[in-house]
DNA sequence: CCCCTAATTGAACATGGTTTTCATTTAGTA
DNA sequence: TACTAAATGAAAACCATGTTCAATTAGGGG
């Protein structure tokens, strides 16, 4: 289980103004110490060992707060969207467990050669990329057999 | 306005034994000719200009046929999901304008250096990956001065 | 340390996009 | 032309997310 920064977050939080109430604690603490696939609902579930009167509204406000100030990164998935995984700062990109969901970041995409091609030949000014690979993680691998 | 090959979708949907009706006709017209966002309602009201009873279920279902086999891509905007573009066969990736929504279809990614090093850093089999440039039409970059 | 106030919360309801249901129509074949 | 499975549209169901609003609470000022 991976776990990332719970006081870093907090942090965060406090760092932008927002209150840490016992709600976002929770949520943060699933966001921490999971590796699964986060989808509000779920986060809303897991939250509740800790905090159970905790409603999705919440978790939702909570989500997008995160994503605002960058601690959270939303996940578009093939089947839909807006899974979420704890984010990075910097330019980082996740590699996403299509067995379990599991999400990984990396970084050191370099794509500078691409973008220029393309922005040259349609005439777009590009402002940003969106990457993510897909595969399968080692543990998912071995429960195919 | 770009224009693809009206015909060959025809033909694709055929190849896979699904019936030319005259709602489908109208949908695969709409994709053939139209360059701007595309998403289910915009469709169906163009749709509507060949084919005045065509329903928003049809088009859904339409548009889901199409992904099936290949010949439309979803694409997954920032504020959202699902609008659609026609897709050429290969390995192709979408730009698409964040002012207008219109896509660009181009080719010539090479990740393959960037996904080997991520495979071996993290274990992971990676199946595949998903890109998208985000950016701005020539149009749109005039129109925002 | 306690009070005060603005921020936060949860329940219920609203919303919007997508899917399902089901009786009716239709494309394509015999 | 008749037949049959596929396709359709309207309505209802669904589901994730957003909004409202009265009640609660975090955390700074006194």
């Amino acid at each position: 289980m991976r776990v990332i920064d719970l006081e870093g977050l907090e942090q965060q939080l406090k760092a932008h103004s927002y209150k840490l109430t016992r709600q976002r604690r929770a949520v943060l603490r699933v966001l921490a110490t999971t590796d699964g696939r986060l989808d509000a609902a779920r986060i809303c579930e897991d939250a509740r060992a800790e905090c159970p009167e905790i409603g999705l509204t919440t978790v939702y406000r909570t989500l997008d707060i995160l994503a605002d100030i960058g601690a959270l990164r939303r996940l578009h998935l093939p089947d839909g969207c807006h899974s979420y995984a704890p984010a990075s700062p910097g330019h980082r990109h996740h590699l996403i467990c299509v067995g379990c969901g599991r999400a990984v970041e990396f970084e050191g995409c370099d794509l500078t050669a691409l973008v220029d091609s393309v922005a040259s030949k349609t005439g777009f000014e590009v402002e940003g990329h969106w990457l993510q690979l897909m595969g399968r993680c080692p543990e998912c691998q071995s429960k195919r057999k």
